[in-house]
DNA sequence: ATTGAAAAGACTGCCAC
DNA sequence: GTGGCAGTCTTTTCAAT
């Protein structure tokens, strides 16, 4: 589908603020409730916009310990990489699994209540995976999620 | 705040579908709609729950490729922390800056239309960042988001 | 916890441009 | 074709019992 300036316009305000009202839309890019509204379900029909999401604050939640993982394999083909994306999806404390090209094979995103608990993650369950070689953390002390292009 | 057995459930199911009415999680978690509705206000109010998000299909948007970018500040101190994540944060294919502990300092997330509009990112707005010292690339093949503990 | 009422928002013609 | 207006209908919200 091609998408003119005013949809840009409304991906933008959505994605600031995805909670609202068709009418709120229609103020922010200058077009009527009505019309604001069919844009926005010809970009869900589209698939531009893909679901909806809630933001939980894992520091109320009792983990305060958010660890990023790039784990690389040891023997490519001993191990397959849906088997391995399939385990360690497996582990509760695994929130994201990145495939990716380069340095690393998989890059994880794991949480954790605190650092004892991170070891026990990473001991018992990271570490003792089938197939993985080395695997490299780097502990988040801050994250900033930014508009993006658009 | 304390967050019992029926406040899990509940965000369980949210993070599964947020789209869901008071209803639907009640019948879910077995509560009545009124109830179940009081709760959620309790989890926003009590910043749990700390916002709504729209997932946007970067494909469907013109954005092919995603790099995720491992950052070593060369000189501490030569450009402070503040300095960087402002200058790096205005960059627009830039979508997450994360400050993390261990051998890289920053962690970015950064789209592009595809591998040379990539590169043009890479060197004209990375490379060109102040107090660089070395940048590690790894390219996204697919991604998997997963519920998380709770 | 259930009911039900008030309000807000989602959706549908139809008309003008 | 796209947008606006006016109206209907559903859902949410929240009070009363």
């Amino acid at each position: 589908m091609e998408l003119d300036e005013t949809d840009r316009a409304l991906l933008r305000a959505l994605s600031q603020n995805a909670a609202q009202t068709a009418s709120q839309l229609g103020r922010a890019v200058g077009l009527s409730q009505p019309a604001a509204w069919r844009r926005v379900q010809r970009l869900w029909a589209s698939g531009a916009l893909a679901g909806r999401r809630l933001d939980l604050d894992p520091e109320k939640l009792g983990f305060g310990v958010t660890v990023f993982l790039g784990v690389k394999l040891a023997a490519r083909g001993r191990v397959s990489l849906e088997d391995f994306e399939r385990i360690v999806g497996a582990i509760p404390e695994v929130q994201r699994v990145e495939h990716v090209l380069g340095l690393y094979d998989y890059r994880l995103r794991v949480v954790a209540r605190d650092l004892a608990d991170f070891e026990r993650v990473l001991r018992r369950r990271i570490m003792a995976l089938p197939g993985v070689g080395s695997v490299e953390a780097n502990v988040m002390l801050s994250e900033e999620r930014l508009p993006g292009p658009l």
